[in-house]
DNA sequence: AATTCGAGTTTCACATTGTGAAAAATATAA
DNA sequence: TTATATTTTTCACAATGTGAAACTCGAATT
């Protein structure tokens, strides 16, 4: 492991959480000198990375950050198979609809169908969420093989509200719910007032990697509706398992 | 300037822009040691900007290189409030509709509305265009100021099809008349086949710092099509201008 | 089954450089 | 004009990044 690569990436990772800070905010907030961290942006400011507000002597990410965090989606073809998929979900149910990705202990949101209501839900893409408070994550868990599962469950796991399901217990009973009837919710779990509806999306190994959910205010998402949104929800994810190859007895 | 930093920079570009590489195509690539390229991968790694793959040995761009490369985006309203923009600019027109952002010698394009018609245009956010070569890069030309204009044309422009404009003379005339009509057109300058209608979008400082535009195959492009479509890109690049606080004198 | 080969990973000696305190430069406020 | 705070650069030195070589591992060949 590089020391300074690595001290240099926590500025960079720093600065995209915090962006339009003044280098001594920086240097403070990261704990390093001044002029080691000035070196450090204005390396990455070379690259593109990160840019300087001369005005507002402020920093914040560069186009180049962007260019170069694009190419992850590129990587496969998952998202744009998604798109017309997530499209129509949204015109089915009216509501939002999301393409999230399992990475490590949490659900990266990678792309979005946005519903034209003006209460929306709203997860823009580069949004990472805890796995055992998200509609997506759930489905994922309900999924994963028993030794992850396990293993995400021996770190203790932070509530976000009153309705965040913390214990071992409680997730179990989530986990066999959500394999019966074939998607997840999340009922203001993560955040108060959201409802969403997910359920796993399966790639070509047959591993729940990805999931799709539809997400609104909870006020809008009454049990006839839910049961009606689950539908087209599940059949949204195995549309997308479909086209990125998943193995047939994976999509029932 | 930290030249390890520096270093480690272009490995991760030249892994953004060459995914799926082994360790040795990359070392090969970028002419590096690859013990050092290794050590660097690995950090990264650390990171979670690249991932390896383990059954194929290749790495490729990690989540984490999304995340803080989404966060480009946050800095501004722009994106947000272009895309309920560039939706019905999309449904007015049938065709995609951009946004792009300048960016040194390039356009950035952000954000997309893609079209429903089986062949369509399509700029995936994160890829840069070369101003001289591209719609909104004319229709930002058109409006920079004259010193930036000089220094931009003091560097030996590429072409890219037959139609690409490389000379002064050949932009001096093309700007004059994008001034004139308030919109550019791209006729397959940098991709065969392609046309594209652009306007600039106007900051709060009064500055053309982003285009918006409809692209599509040129064989959808006739005449009168063109002057439709025109007056659609012009009114939404208006409308985005005015959305993001640009002086009123500006948005005519 | 044993051997060979190529790629990935680790070790090691050493030249290079990253670091942070201090100084200098700059811009803003009083 | 002076003071202050922040940014930027300099400098001495401790820390480390580098690449060749060695080691490890897995796949292919015999």
């Amino acid at each position: 492991m590089i020391k300074s690569l690595d001290r240099a990436m926590e500025v960079l990772q720093y600065v995209s959480a915090h962006q339009g800070l003044t280098l001594s905010d920086l240097a403070a907030g990261l704990g390093q000198a001044p002029a080691t961290v000035y070196r450090t942006l204005v390396t990455l400011e070379g690259r593109g990375l990160v840019e300087f507000d001369r005005d507002l002597q402020t920093w914040s990410m560069g186009a180049q950050a962007f260019v170069i965090g694009a190419q992850f989606l590129r990587r496969t073809s998952i998202v744009e198979r998604a798109k017309p998929i997530l499209r129509r979900l949204m015109e089915a149910t009216g509501e939002t609809a999301n393409l999230g990705m399992v990475r490590e202990r949490s659900v990266l949101f990678v792309s979005q169908a946005e519903t034209h209501a003006p209460i929306r839900a709203f997860f823009p893409p580069g949004t990472l969420s805890p796995l055992h408070a998200s509609g997506i994550g759930k489905a994922l868990l309900a999924h994963m093989p028993q030794e992850r599962f396990d293993a995400f469950l021996s770190v203790p796991l932070p509530g976000f509200t009153a309705s965040t399901l913390t214990t071992r217990a409680a997730l179990l009973t989530d986990c066999d719910l959500t394999r019966e009837r074939g998607y997840a919710v999340d009922e203001e779990e993560k955040t108060e007032g959201m409802f969403c509806v997910a359920a796993p999306v399966f790639d070509a190994s047959g591993d729940a990697a990805a999931g799709i959910s539809v997400s609104g205010p909870v006020a809008r998402f009454g049990r006839d509706r839910i049961a009606n949104i689950a539908v087209h929800v599940v059949g949204a994810a195995q549309s997308l398992s479909a086209a990125i190859g998943a193995p047939s007895s994976y999509r029932a």
